[in-house]
DNA sequence: AAACTTTACTTGATATGTCAATTATTTCAA
DNA sequence: TTGAAATAATTGACATATCAAGTAAAGTTT
C-alpha cells in the first residue's frame, strides 16, 4: 500500500503520455497533419459553438496562453476562424470551417478505435472504479 | 458505459494535471526552486548512482532530449554534475552534489504529504484496481 | 461621469514533450 | 582490421504548460 502510494502517480503519466503518443502515432499514420489537442479544442467549438476561449479552456484543462496558441495554430492551418464579439468585445466568436468539420468528421473513427484499443481487456466495473478513483484525486487537489 | 469511455482519458489527463500543479504549488509555498521533474531527476539518480541518461529516460517515462534539458539545468543549479564515463566514452557518470542530496531530503516530506492529500478518501482496494485499469491501458498502448 | 475592479485575451519567459537529424563512440561482421 | 550498424547523447524545430505581466473592454461604485 505504501508502495502503491508512490506508483499510483506514475502510472497515472505514463499511461496517459503512452495513450497520447499512441493516438498521435495513429494520427500520422493515416496522414493527418493535427495534434490531438488541437482536434480536442476543434471538437469542444464543434460541440459548443458559442463557447468563449476562457470556457474553453476549463472544458479542455488547459490555461488560457495555451488555448490561445493552439487557437492561432488553428487559424493558420485554416481550420477556424475568430471575429471579434459585438455584444461584448473581449471576447471572440469562433468559427469551425468547412475544412475543420472535415477533419474532426474524418478523425473521428480513428479516435473511437484508439481509445477502444487502448481500454482493452478491461471490463465495465473496474473501469468505473478507476474513473472514480481519478474524480477523487482531482477533487482533492482543487 | 459508452460514455465513461469517451470520458476515463479526460479524467487521466485532467488528474495529473492537477497533481503536478498541486504538487508545484506546495514546492513553491515552501519556497523551493525546483519543478517536480528536476526533481524526480534527482530522486533518481540518487537511487541508481550508476544510472545513464538513456536508462534514466526509461525510468522517468521521457524523452532522451528531455532529459537532456532536464539535467542541464540541474547542472546549472549546481545540483548535478557529470563525468564521461571512461569505460564507454558515449555515456557520462551523474553525480548528486551535496546540495542536491539535501534538497531532496528536504523535499522528500512535502511531497510524501501532497500524495496523501491527494489520495484522501480512496481505499486500498480501489486504488489497487485503478492501478491494474492504468497498468492494462499501458501495455495495451505499448 | 470618473475612478476602481473585474474579466477576456495576449504576450514573454522558461520548462518540458516530441520528432528528426547529427555527432561521437562502440560493437559487430565480413 | 576495416567498414557497417547500433548506441548514447545532443541539438534544432515546433507544440504545449505554466506563471506573470500587460492590454483592452466591461462592470461597479461613488
Amino acid at each position: 500500500m505504501e508502495k502503491l502510494n508512490n506508483i499510483i502517480f506514475y502510472n497515472i503519466d505514463h499511461s496517459i503520455r503512452l495513450y497520447r503518443m499512441y493516438a498521435q502515432k495513429k494520427l500520422r499514420e493515416h496522414g493527418f497533419k493535427i495534434t490531438i489537442d488541437q482536434w480536442l479544442v476543434i471538437k469542444c467549438i464543434l460541440e459548443n459553438p458559442t463557447i468563449t476561449q476562457h470556457e474553453l479552456s476549463a472544458l479542455v484543462f488547459k490555461d488560457n496562453a495555451s488555448v490561445t496558441r493552439i487557437i492561432d495554430l488553428l487559424i493558420k492551418a485554416k481550420y477556424l476562424e475568430k471575429e471579434i464579439n459585438p455584444e461584448d468585445r473581449r471576447k471572440f466568436m469562433l468559427h469551425v470551417t468547412k475544412s475543420g468539420e472535415e477533419i474532426i468528421k474524418k478523425v473521428q473513427e480513428i479516435v473511437l478505435q484508439n481509445r477502444s484499443n487502448a481500454l482493452k481487456g478491461i471490463d465495465a466495473k473496474e473501469l468505473e472504479i478507476a474513473d472514480s478513483v481519478l474524480r477523487k484525486i482531482i477533487q482533492n487537489c482543487k
